[in-house]
This record gives C-alpha cells, sequence and structure tokens, in this order.
DNA sequence: CCTCCTCGTGGAATCGATTACACGGAGGAT
DNA sequence: ATCCTCCGTGTAATCGATTCCACGAGGAGG
C-alpha cells in the first residue's frame, strides 16, 4: 500500500510538501498541490490512519460501550450515536457488555487500548475500578441512559416522571389497584430510579407498592418470564404489570400466554422503552418512550464538547406515554378533534 | 499517559527489554521480567495499541459492514460476529450502510485507512469498485449473507431453498393457490434469490409467479407496506404474502391491519429470516429461520484463516421453516408423538 | 543597492512501539 | 587455557504520518 513517501516520490516533492497539501496547509503553491494531488490520484494512495493517530495523539474515534444490544433501544441509541457522530466527523466503535461487568471493563480496556477521543458509556453496574480511574484520569466520557454516582461526568439521559406519572392516572382510570413492576438490577440507576418513580406515582393515589409487588429482574426477557410467574402465583396477583423495559416486558408477556391468560381482560401490562415491534405485539403494548434517537445525539454533542475543549453539559430529555392496548380500553382512532 | 520509555526507565533496563516481556520472548531473565511487570504495575501501564499497529502493520481488528442494524437479523449477526472475533483474540469495528451504497463506501473507506486485518461484508449493492479494488489488491475479506458475483472472495451464506420448498408445501395444503412475494432489491443476491427459490418451489406445483405478484421492496418496512397495497388492491388479490425479510414483513402486517383485514383469515403470511419478535405478534408468524449465530462464527473463522494464512472456505448452511399462525391453521401443539 | 519579510519548500525530529544486530559474559568442549 | 556458543541485554532503525526549523528566492521599502 503507497505510503506518503511513495506519492512525494512519484510528485517530485518532500514528503512535507505532500503532507501540508493533504491538509490544506496554506502556504503551498498552486503548482505543489495539483503535482500531489495528480500522484495521490495515479497511486491511490490513502492516509494510513493509524500513523496519523500516533502522530497526533488523535483517532478521531469516540467508543460506545452499551449494555445490551440485542435490546432494540440501545440498537436505535447506537445508530443515532454514530449518525450524529459522523456529521461531526468521528468514527464509532461500538462494545457490546451483555449486561455482564466483565465484558463491559473489557471494551472499555480495548478502547482505551486504541486511545480512542472519547468514551460514551451506559454502565452495567455500579461503576468498575477501570471506568472511575478513566474518568478520573482525564479520558473524556459522557454517560448515557444509565449513570453512575460520585463521578464527575456529564449524564444524558430521559426523565420518565411526568411520563410514569401519566401511566398510572392512566391505570387508575381503567379501574387498576393492584399494581406490580418488574425492576431492572439494582446496580444500574434506571434499575432503581423507575421503581422509585413509580412508586411516587402510586402514592399520589395512596396505592402501595408491597415487596410483593416489585419483582427483581435483570433487563433481559427471560428474568421478566421468572418475576411475572412469581406475580401469578400469588394468593391475589397483581391486575397490571409494569415491566422496566422491552425485553422483560416481552418475557412477562410470553409468562402470561403460557399460563392461558389473556392481556388485557386477565391481566394488563406496560413497559418502559418503546420500540417499533410494540404496535405489532398482541395486543400492542402500551409503554413509556423515551427520545431514543435525541439522547444519542446530545451525548455525542456532549462528549465532543469535552473532546474539543468545551464545556459538556449533562442533558435530560421527558419520556412521554404511548397508550395502546394493553391495558385495556383501546383509546379512541380519532383524536384528530381539537 | 505512561510509555514503554517511562516503564523502561522505572524498570532500570531498555525499552527492548521491556517489549520483550511483554511479548513474552524467551530470551529474559526472571529477574528483569518481575522487574518490568512491578515496573507496569506501579505506573498502570497499558501498551499503545495505535503505535503497535504501526509498526506491526496488524491491528488485530476485523472491520464489519451491514446493510441495517435496526434490522434484528442483523443485529444478531453482529453480536456472534463480535462474539466469535473476541473468542479468537480480535475486535470488531461495525459499519451500519443503511441499505444505502454511499454509505456503505464511506465505512469500507474508514475500515481500510483503519488498516483492519479483513473485511466482512454484506453488500448493499451490485459492488461498488472501492470493495472490488480492495477485494483485488488482496485485503482479506468475506461476504457473509449477501454477495457479489465475478468476485474472488468466500461466501459464508445461508440456503433457503429446502425451507422455501418447505414453505410452500405448507401453503399448498392449507389450499393456498394464489401466492405473491415481497422481492429485495434485485442488486442484492438475496433479493433476487429468495424470488428464485419462490418460483422454483411453486413450479413443482404449477403454481406460475405472475409479474403482478411479485412486488418490488427495498428490505425496509415501507416498501412492504406500500407493496402490499398494492397487492390488495388487485382485482384477484393474493391468498399469501411472502416478504423476503423480516422488516417488510411488518410493513405488510400494517397494511393488511390498516384495511381491516385479518392474518391469516382474509390473507396469510410468512417472511424470510426469523426474529424473537415473531413469536409475539398478532398472529405469530410463520418464517424461513437462517443460522444466523452460525452464520457469523463461520464468517468469522473463515475471515481469520484467509488473515492468517491458511485457506479460508465458503460455507453454506440450511435455513428451516418455523410454522407458526399466520398461513392458517395453528399447528398442533404437541408434536411429542414419536 | 541593501535589508527585511514573506512564502514555498525540504530536512529531520517525533509519536510509541517492535526487532535486527551487536556485544559482553558465562559455561562447555577440546 | 582457548575457543565457541548461547543467553540476556542494549542500541538503533523502522513503521507513516505531522510539524518545527532552516533556507533560498523574490518582493517591498528605505
Amino acid at each position: 500500500m503507497a505510503s506518503i513517501k511513495d506519492v512525494a516520490a512519484e510528485a517530485g516533492l518532500s514528503v512535507a510538501t505532500v503532507s501540508r497539501v493533504l491538509n490544506d496547509h496554506p502556504s503551498v503553491s498552486p503548482e505543489a498541490r495539483t503535482r500531489v494531488l495528480a500522484a495521490v490520484a495515479t497511486l491511490g494512495y490513502r492516509p494510513n490512519a493509524v500513523a496519523r493517530s500516533l502522530r497526533t495523539d488523535t483517532t478521531r474515534t469516540l467508543g460506545l460501550v452499551i449494555s445490551d444490544v440485542l435490546n432494540p433501544y440501545f440498537t436505535e441509541l447506537a445508530r443515532s450515536v454514530e449518525e450524529e457522530a459522523r456529521a461531526l466527523g468521528y468514527s464509532v466503535i461500538i462494545g457490546n457488555a451483555d449486561e455482564r461487568p466483565d465484558l463491559q471493563d473489557h471494551h472499555v480496556r480495548t478502547l482505551l487500548d486504541r486511545r480512542i477521543d472519547g468514551l460514551l458509556v451506559s454502565p452495567t453496574d455500579g461503576g468498575s475500578p477501570l471506568m472511575l480511574d478513566a474518568a478520573r484520569a482525564g479520558t473524556p466520557m459522557v454517560f448515557v441512559d444509565r449513570w453512575i454516582k460520585g463521578v464527575d461526568v456529564p449524564v444524558v439521559r430521559a426523565d420518565g416522571q411526568s411520563a410514569v406519572r401519566d401511566l398510572v392516572a392512566h391505570l387508575y382510570a381503567l379501574g387498576h389497584r393492584r399494581l406490580a413492576i418488574i425492576a431492572g438490577p439494582a446496580a444500574t440507576t434506571t434499575g432503581r430510579e423507575r421503581v422509585d418513580v413509580f412508586r411516587a406515582a402510586l402514592a399520589d393515589y395512596d396505592i402501595p407498592l408491597p415487596d410483593a409487588y416489585t419483582g427483581q429482574g435483570d433487563f433481559q426477557a427471560e428474568s421478566g418470564r421468572r418475576v411475572t410467574e412469581g406475580f401469578l402465583d400469588l394468593p391475589e396477583p397483581p391486575e397490571v404489570v409494569f415491566a422496566a423495559d422491552n425485553l422483560m416486558a416481552l418475557g412477562a408477556l410470553d409468562a402470561i400466554r403460557a399460563r392461558g391468560l389473556r392481556v388485557p381482560d386477565d391481566i394488563a401490562l406496560a413497559a418502559f422503552d418503546d420500540i417499533p415491534w410494540f404496535v405489532h405485539t398482541d395486543p400492542p403494548i402500551t409503554a413509556v418512550a423515551q427520545p431514543t434517537g435525541a439522547l444519542g445525539r446530545a451525548a455525542v454533542r456532549a462528549l465532543v464538547d469535552r473532546i474539543e475543549g468545551r464545556t459538556p453539559r449533562s442533558v435530560t430529555l421527558p419520556a412521554r406515554l404511548v397508550v395502546r392496548r394493553s391495558c385495556g380500553e383501546p383509546p379512541a382512532t380519532n383524536r384528530s378533534k381539537p
């Protein structure tokens, strides 16, 4: 593969001049410029990004470590992150932690070794020493969706509070009083928070959230199934199951079906995170929708701000309730009336 | 960030010795080894992968360019690719082409600039000059799922022939005679092939596949909707719609619902590519399932074989039919009988 | 006409690793 | 005792770029 030396030789100029043309440095004669460009074309030369990175200590690459690629929410997040990064001239390397702290560390380490310019993380756990060290050592970093307490790192996330309040109001209006939640891992912020806002919203209606109605999941479908089975085995099962993410909602749906029960007639179901498939499930699932694309874009902008020396800001965007049929009472089809 | 020179200074040895310890070169005294390791630990040193890559002309990184990350089929493929690569000591950089040839080229170019060791591609189109040049120039490359004719690159893919034959047999047994297909882009191999095997399977039953029953899609949900509407507007609409991928099947389902029609009573639906969500749609969708994980792993192995000087082999694995309820006649629940 | 600047260019250092080669010392063979 | 080999180590070249510094030519200003 042709190097800058070959181009210099072909153009009859020095490598310095070639480099200047390639980085459009002002002081190059028009003549030299055309000669270099001609040589580049005939040789099909492309600069070696590895060499350039070594010299400039800059890779124009962002690392993104997410908890689970198979979760459509994170897939969409990854997609919007890559789009925004590309628009700003950066590439993205995605690491999939699969909700495993060891894998998360593996990816963080690999990305750091490659000297990425900045790191976007949705932490799987309460924070590995590795990540905390990296943050303290000054690696540009931004948390997205989930975050870790006690670290001075900007956070870009959705606030589900008002949407969950709306959800509870919706459920209450439908006559439901016994509401249960499938929580995420307590080690994640989203795992705890969603339970907290749900409990707070219930309190507004003087509805308690007993321990029996708060199941411990891990954001994977299987745990949703397990916890839901537990709920259904209760002497007095809940009337509604609220899953703290979309995969656990799927598991819950499975468990309910396996018992021959119907949604929403026998039991209602709602989920945190909205995904395209929820329109097509049987029945369509009522969900709290995060502004996923906007979150990804905001996260990239914050990170790039930090990298390029500006002051990054934390961002919180509101989630909103999307009512479908999984909690009962099909919503009116025409909402066009003012 | 500490460099190998700092480690050498800390250990009171030369950089050469440090490097030898780090790469466990045999001729290092035990004493030197411990001194180096101690220095590495106190400094928290990590080798700079960029510098190493420049020197060794090796990045231990694979590029994966897929057509659409939002498509669960490709997400799962990406995941299995990363897993297998990690097991073999490689990292993966994913590029999402979004079914756009220009984006595909952008990613291929970026990956090549970064001097990845090998490239895994599921081409969006018939083959850009860029990719053909790269292949000819000797970049280790393997096609997965889709491929390009006339290039000497191993292909790892699924063979849907027998599964599609099974599907047609299933449909025929249910009494369906007017079968339509939503094809993928003609520029892709999978776009054309799936139509061909479908037509061949129909021929076995003397069923023709008229032009009116072959709609042109682009592997995205919206095109599935559009084509299906066309089918439904026909004076004699088909009894079955077979979508050549899962997203178009989703679009088809939308279109059918929008007309107030029911699946499978009014019209049957089947899809190429099986995904977890098909179990939960209303009704569950009958599909041709590819062995996605195995494909990803086989592709990585072939690529690594090529990179490490062994001879890579093309691999074709059989797809299989998964019958659900979207074509009629709920399958018997107990299949345990011998 | 001389001096000083500016501009275009090239030489060479540099980034952080790997590795060929040289070298000194220890130990074995003769 | 001499010579050879092998082992552990260090020096320095190298990968492919960027960039500081020096230099010569040419133009402007005195």
